[in-house]
DNA sequence: TAGATTGTTAATCGATTAACAATC
DNA sequence: TAGATTGTTAATCGATTAACAATC
């Protein structure tokens, strides 16, 4: 463990999509048994400059090594404690519809660092039924759940029409980020993170840009 | 020297991507009755600055109207038109897990500008299962079902260890686009346009953003 | 009218890329 | 050594914000 903290700078977001892509093409390498990589071939491999990818680990404390490049195992580690997905983050979810229990069954969640504490639906026909470990609870519960579980992190996966009412029900219940899965854009309370991962409109901007192609 | 304007210039991504936010939420005003929207109102909405919007819908061929702001009609249209999502854009999807399914049963898909025309696995007991009106098909018919229907974009919604097979299949078969739902980053040749939705990336960079404030 | 809002230009801010001495 | 790669500084590039005359 490293005793000695040097101040940790806010990261760029940029950076911080970019080390999500660093995390999971260094397991592959890992996985095929490469110890080292340098930051051309990882540049190469993700569509990126070698440049930028050694200005992104220059955020890590981590150290390559001249004609070698950096050690996957510590670049692995390091990229984990970054992004806070060393510890396990507990989850909520809202909505037990195929997105929400897509994510709820997903094989290895805690591998990458979160854990599905409970997850919720209001159809009261849903409420109990079993999906892998967890069983679907009511809305009702939300709150004492999130309070008790210490729940950091809500996942919003309801139709649009719902997403905003159930952020405020999350926000509510006390957790400090949104995953928002729906096409809606939510609005949070400054003190609450958002990210959206609104699968629709990335495939609205994919329609754009394969048209503009074409153009 | 160049003296022809191009009618349509290509957009910086930061501002297709807000583009999908616009139309989201100008769908939601239209929807409760609002014919005419302002910069700063979008801007309040959506947590951006009036400024932006403005430069951003002035890509658009709409004007605004000084005192009153955007008709919401006519900007959804235009957002649409932009966005190529007016016309139908023809999907298919390959993984008929709980992500695949998701999608492919969404209700309003067609309402946002998109139809899936076929749902593939690579599982022989899944083969020939109703999937909503689809009927999940081999990956042999892959390429044979992208060309007769002329299907532009795929979708990878397989375990993340297939993800990249499964996109050379998709690009073998001749789509344009490809939209990438598994935690893998995939390749794909210069000519094929490659958009990311990956949740788990999204989760780890709200882990981050989290973590990162109360520090 | 007075005041709010637009469209656009210019200034600012931030992110990416280039360059290169140091290193192994 | 010769050559590849790092870490970092400086230059470039691009996106956001500010400012304001024109407009309704």
């Amino acid at each position: 463990m490293n005793t000695e903290k040097p101040a940790t700078k806010k990261l760029p977001r940029p950076v911080v999509q970019r080390l999500t892509r660093y995390l999971a093409r260094v397991q592959e390498l890992r996985h095929d048994g490469q110890d080292w990589v340098s930051s051309p071939f990882l540049a190469q491999s993700l569509g990126l400059t070698s440049s930028t990818v050694r200005q992104d680990l220059s955020h890590l404390k981590i150290r390559g090594v001249s004609k070698r490049g950096y050690e996957t195992r510590l670049l692995l580690d390091e990229i984990r404690e970054m992004l806070a997905t060393r510890m396990v983050n507990c989850l909520v979810i809202v909505g037990a519809g195929h997105l929400g229990c897509a994510l709820a069954l997903h094989g290895d969640l805690l591998g990458h660092g979160f854990e599905v504490c409970a997850l919720f639906d209001r159809d009261p026909e849903l409420v109990g039924t079993a999906v892998g470990p967890l069983r679907i609870r009511p809305m009702e519960a939300l709150e004492d759940v999130v309070k008790r579980q210490r729940a950091e992190l809500g996942v919003i996966a309801v139709p649009a029409g719902a997403a905003q009412s159930v952020a405020d029900k999350l926000v509510a219940a006390g957790v400090h980020g949104l995953l928002n899965l729906t096409y809606t854009p939510i609005r949070a309370p400054e003190s609450v993170t958002v990210v959206d991962a609104r699968i629709l409109a990335r495939l609205q901007e994919l329609a754009y840009l394969v048209r503009e192609r074409r153009t």
